[in-house]
DNA sequence: TACGTTATGGACGATCCATTCCACAATCGA
DNA sequence: TCGATTGTGGAATGGATCGTCCATAACGTA
């Protein structure tokens, strides 16, 4: 019955992520979006609401994208290698970091930094987000300790809490303009310094221990491995 | 000759920084600071310039103090006490970040990620205060290092970066919305992973190792500490 | 083919905001 | 006391921005 859309909405979220992302959100003018997305004011407006809302979804979608880039490095494999999957997702982390040269961090960051003190809904999200990262990380020493690469007497919870931290840390400090050489050794430090089981020493954090995957750093232009 | 003064410079940069600080540059007018400090548009300008350069101002403040508090708490002091002393620093870190309830974060946080990408100025003194944190942090450890509390093997260098960027990480992550008691544990969790000296055990990360100088949350308004 | 319905996109209005301007006040030296 | 000089604060300005509105276009159905 009535015309179609002309637009693909997946596609002009996706200009419209590049935007945010891009210029933050009060940096960003809907007239940009427009722009970006080649779709007109009431296009905008018709199918995605104001500018609050359509944030909110850009903002909804990144989160998720995050986790699904974690849920796809760290779930699902053996114990043998979780400890390199563990690896594997700092690594990718860092690069991802590294590789934004156009130092645009985080969305997820950003717009936490930006909105999450005034905006509900942005806080609430990126706390579920930092959540749903943890419970990944946990499941994944949980694993390895079963395989005897962590120290079984670890509490898995912290060791989690502390790879979160580290993996928001390197966005913060790469943002801050850290070089890119110190936030690949940062991720292999934050491994290397995992307590191991007893009976065996710790090795000093500059032993390249944990096989490392050697992931390369995604497209510059793929927002969720940024996280 | 001329006509005095009738506020305070110093007062006035510190009520423009808890206005900055609460709602970022673009979320801050001018009017806002014009309230805030109680000045009229036309010593406001006169005195610090345009908006842009006033932020620039208290940003440069606020790193010093940034840097000046991890001075304070870091150097000077036996080697003896060189983990105790890093011990320090991280739970105040953490404890300030916990107890920021309105979850303002950091200025330095916050600043970088909203105007690092476009404003040189702001990149280049987010960098310079990341080395300096660096350049603390690694003396620290070195001294821990003489003194036998940390694997002399262990690159210091590497060890600071580890240390600032859970630092920094915690600020995010808390500001993320993770609880003020999970933030402790991860000062407590990265302190427990540094390497011990060949010959003990590494202990597991939920031993309370370190001296732990029970450091209370700084006054709320207290910005340096925040860091 | 004609009509109802929704999409489109650019113009428009109202608001907001950074900055300037100006009339006046206060101080100090002469 | 007087004047030159700078501080003060609020009104005015110019530009930018969000969101709405509307005339028109495109589709499916009868």
């Amino acid at each position: 019955m009535p015309r179609p859309r002309a637009f693909d909405e997946r596609q002009a979220l996706e200009r419209a992520r590049e935007q945010f992302w891009a210029t933050g959100y009060a940096g960003t003018r809907m007239d940009d979006i427009a722009r970006a997305t080649g779709l007109g004011k009431g296009s905008l407006y018709g199918a995605f609401g104001d500018k609050g809302r359509l944030f909110h979804r850009v903002f909804d979608d990144w989160c998720t994208a995050v986790v699904e880039v974690a849920e796809g490095r760290l779930t699902g494999g053996p114990d043998a290698e979780a400890l390199a999957r563990l690896s594997g997702y700092l690594h990718l982390m860092a690069a991802n970091t590294a590789s934004d040269t156009e130092r645009r961090g985080c969305l997820l960051a950003k717009g936490t930094a930006e909105l999450a003190q005034h905006d509900p809904t942005v806080a609430g999200r990126s706390a579920e987000t930092m959540t749903a990262l943890l419970t990944l990380l946990r499941m994944e020493i949980s694993a390895a300790q079963r395989h005897g690469d962590i120290d079984s007497t670890a509490d898995p919870e912290r060791l989690a809490a502390l790879l979160l931290t580290v993996v928001r840390g390197i966005e913060a400090v790469g943002k801050a303009g850290l070089a890119p050489e110190t936030l690949r050794n940062i991720a292999d430090t934050a491994l290397a310094v995992l307590p191991r089981p007893k009976g065996r020493n710790a090795s000093p954090p500059d032993a390249d221990r944990p096989a490392r995957t050697n992931v390369g750093p995604s497209r510059p232009h793929d927002p969720p491995g940024s996280a």
